[in-house]
DNA sequence: CTGTTAGCGCGTTCAC
DNA sequence: GTGAACGCGCTAACAG
C-alpha cells in the first residue's frame, strides 16, 4: 500500500476545514453547504484523492469482497460459472477472491478459512468431490456469513442453492435416444455417494421406466474415476447381449473415450451405437464423430449463485431456496 | 462483516492486562513473558479470536492483495496459468483478486483501476488484444504498485515481465516435420500485428531458412480470427500446386478444422499431409488423429510471475527482467 | 517484561 | 452548516 496517498486529512488541511466536513461533503452527505462541499470535490479531483478502502472498511464493517470456492478452475464448466459470478459482483461492486480446492477436503477447508480470515463478506461454494461433512460450514455461518451453495451441494446443509436440473437433463439424454429407436440403452455412471452420478441415473432410470423399456442392470456400468475408467467400462458394456444400440456416458471425456474404443472396434456410431455425452465440453464439438450432449448452463449458475448471496448480504434474513436450471440437450451426429 | 468478533481487547479485559501486551503475546514478540503469553494463547483459542485482517492492513500498510487480469478465464491456457499463480501466492500467504478484461481495453481499463482501488499490493496483467497504450500503466507504477507482465506484453512498457518462447516452439514443430521428411510446409498464421501470430511466424520462417527450404508466400495464409477462418485457409492452402506435405497451425483449434477438412477430403493424416497445432488444448489429444502440438508451461508461467511480483512487493528496486519460459512439442499421431 | 500513548484513514455522534 | 471528539481493531514507540 503506498503512503504517499492523499487523504481527507490533507484536504482538510489545505481548505482550512475539519476533517469531518471533508468526509461529508465526499459522501454526498445532506447538511452541507453547496459551496464547500464543491471545493472539497474541486479539490481532491486536482488531488487525485481516493479514498482509502481498508480504512472505509474497518469503520463501515464491510469489505465488499465474496469468497468462491471452485473444484477445479482449469474445468470448463466452472471457468464459465466464475465468469457468471464476477460479471454479476463487478455490477453490484463487489469483488471476488477465489480459490481452488482441488477436489481436496483439506484444501477446501483451508480456502474457506483463508477466505473467512480475509473477512469476505459471504461465500459460493461448489463442494469438492470429497466433501460431505457440513460441520465446517456450519461454523461459518455460526459466524453469520451468508453461504450459496452452487452446483456440487451438500443436501444435508441448509442454504440457498442454485443448481442444474441434472434429472430432467439425462432424462430428456435419454428420451432422445429411445425416440430415435434405441432399445438396449447403457449408462456409464459414476461413484455411487456422488450426487452428480445419482442424478444422471435416475434421469436414465426415469426415461428408461416411463417409456416402459426394461432396465437391466448389466447396462449401467460405474466408471469410478469418471473418464479415467471409462474404457474399462465401455468394454464391459460392449460384452453384454443382446448387444446395445446406445451408450449413455456421465460426461463428455468418458463419451470421446468411448467413441474412440467403438471406433477402434469398427462399431459405427450412430448407425450401430449411439453416444451421448453431459456437459457441453468444448471437445465435444471436435470429436469425430461430433458428440451428442447436454449442456448446463454454468455461466447463468454463476451469476444466479452470485446474485442470491449478494441479496443475502444486503438483507438479511433471506429465505433458503433452491433453484434448478435447465439444461439444453445439443445433438449431434453421435446420436443423428 | 460480522461485529461480534472477539478482539485483542476482549482478551486484554478478561486477562486484566493491556492491549498491548495481549497483541505481543499474539505477534509472538520476543520480550514477553512466557506464562502470559501462554494464558493469551490459551483465551484465543478458547474464544475462537481471530485477528482481524483489515485492521492489521490498515496499520501495517500492506493487503497481502495481488490483482491479476486476465483475457479470458474460460481460456485453458490462462485458467492454468491463474492456477499456477494462486498456488504462489497461497504460498506467500498473498490472495488473488482478479478481473477478466474480456479481450476488450475498457474493462482492461476499468478492472485496473477497481483492483488498485481495493489496495491490491501488485498486479499481475496479460493485456487484451486490443491494448497497445502504455499510459495507464504508467499511471499505476507512478503509484508505487508493483506491475508484472505476463503472457501477453507490452514491449515499450519497462516491467518485469514472464512470456513463452514462442519462436522456440515454432521453430521446433517445423524442424519436426522437416526432419519427417515434410518440404512444402504450410503455416496458417493470424492477424499480422498480434504478437502472437509474430513469433509463431517467425520461428516457421526461422526453420524453414535454417534448412535451406524455400519459403513460398502462397503457402503463409492469414486466419484472422484464428480458428474462426481456419476452414478458409485450409482450403486456399489445399489449392496451392505444388501439394503441401504439412501445416502448421497457429493454434489446436485450427489444426482440429483442418484435421476435419482433409479427412472430409480424403486426405490422410499423417500419411498425405502432416498436422501440428499450438498450445497442447485438452482437445488435441482427443481427435482423431491426435494432434501433435506445442506445449505452453501456462502453470509455470503463471507460478513464476507470481514469484517475481511478490519479490517485487517485497524487495522494492527490483531489477526488470524478462524471462522467457520453453515451450515443449507434444509428438502424437498427426505428424508421426 | 509491561502499560501508556499515539496513530492508521475514515465515519459518526454530539455540541456549537 | 460545521468542528471536536471518539472509535473501528490493531501495531508501534516510548517509558518505566
Amino acid at each position: 500500500m503506498r503512503s504517499d496517498q492523499v487523504t481527507i486529512k490533507d484536504l482538510a488541511r489545505l481548505l482550512n476545514i475539519s476533517i469531518s466536513t471533508v468526509s461529508r461533503a465526499l459522501r454526498n452527505a445532506s447538511d452541507i453547504n453547496r459551496e464547500t462541499k464543491e471545493a472539497v470535490l474541486k479539490l481532491a479531483e486536482e488531488l487525485n484523492y481516493e479514498p482509502n478502502f481498508i480504512a472505509q472498511s474497518l469503520v463501515k464493517k464491510q469489505t465488499k469482497m465474496i469468497g468462491v470456492i471452485v473444484p477445479a478452475i482449469h474445468s470448463n464448466y466452472f471457468s464459465q460459472a466464475l465468469a457468471g459470478m464476477t460479471d454479476v459482483a463487478s455490477e453490484f461492486n463487489y469483488h471476488v477472491m477465489f480459490c481452488q480446492s482441488n477436489e481436496t477436503l483439506a484444501q477446501e477447508i483451508s480456502s474457506i478459512k483463508k477466505l473467512v480470515a480475509s473477512n469476505v463478506e459471504g461465500l459460493l461454494v461448489s463442494v469438492s468431490k470429497e466433501s460431505s461433512d457440513i460441520c465446517e460450514f456450519e461454523k461459518i455461518r455460526q459466524k453469520g456469513i451468508p453461504i450459496v451453495m452452487y452446483d456440487r451441494i451438500l443436501n444435508g446443509f441448509s442454504c440457498s442453492k442454485v443448481i442444474v436440473d441434472e434429472y430432467e437433463g439425462a432424462y430428456n439424454a435419454v428420451k432422445h435416444l429411445i425416440r430415435k429407436g434405441c432399445k438396449r440403452i447403457a449408462h456409464i455412471t459414476g461413484p455411487t455417494d456422488l450426487s452428480v452420478s445419482v442424478n444422471r441415473l435416475n434421469g436414465y432410470l426415469g426415461a428408461l421406466k416411463d417409456h416402459n423399456l426394461p432396465i437391466d442392470p448389466d447396462l449401467i456400468v460405474i466408471a469410478k474415476a469418471f473418464e479415467e475408467n471409462a474404457l474399462m467400462a465401455v468394454k464391459k458394456i460392449m460384452l453384454v447381449k443382446p448387444a446395445v444400440d446406445a451408450i449413455f456416458c456421465i460426461n463428455d471425456l468418458s463419451a470421446v473415450i468411448v467413441l474412440k474404443y467403438l471406433k477402434s472396434k469398427g462399431i459405427k456410431v450412430p448407425e450401430d451405437v449411439r453416444v451421448v455425452g453431459f456437459n457441453d465440453d468444448p471437445v465435444s464439438g471436435y470429436v469425430e464423430p461430433s458428440l451428442t450432449t447436454v449442456m448446463q448452463p454454468g455461466y447463468e449458475v454463476g451469476k444466479l449463485a452470485m446474485g442470491i448471496l449478494i441479496d443475502e448480504i444486503q438483507n438479511k434474513n433471506f429465505p433458503c431456496q433452491t433453484f434448478r436450471l435447465r439444461t439444453k440437450l445439443v445433438i449431434r451426429n453421435s446420436s443423428k
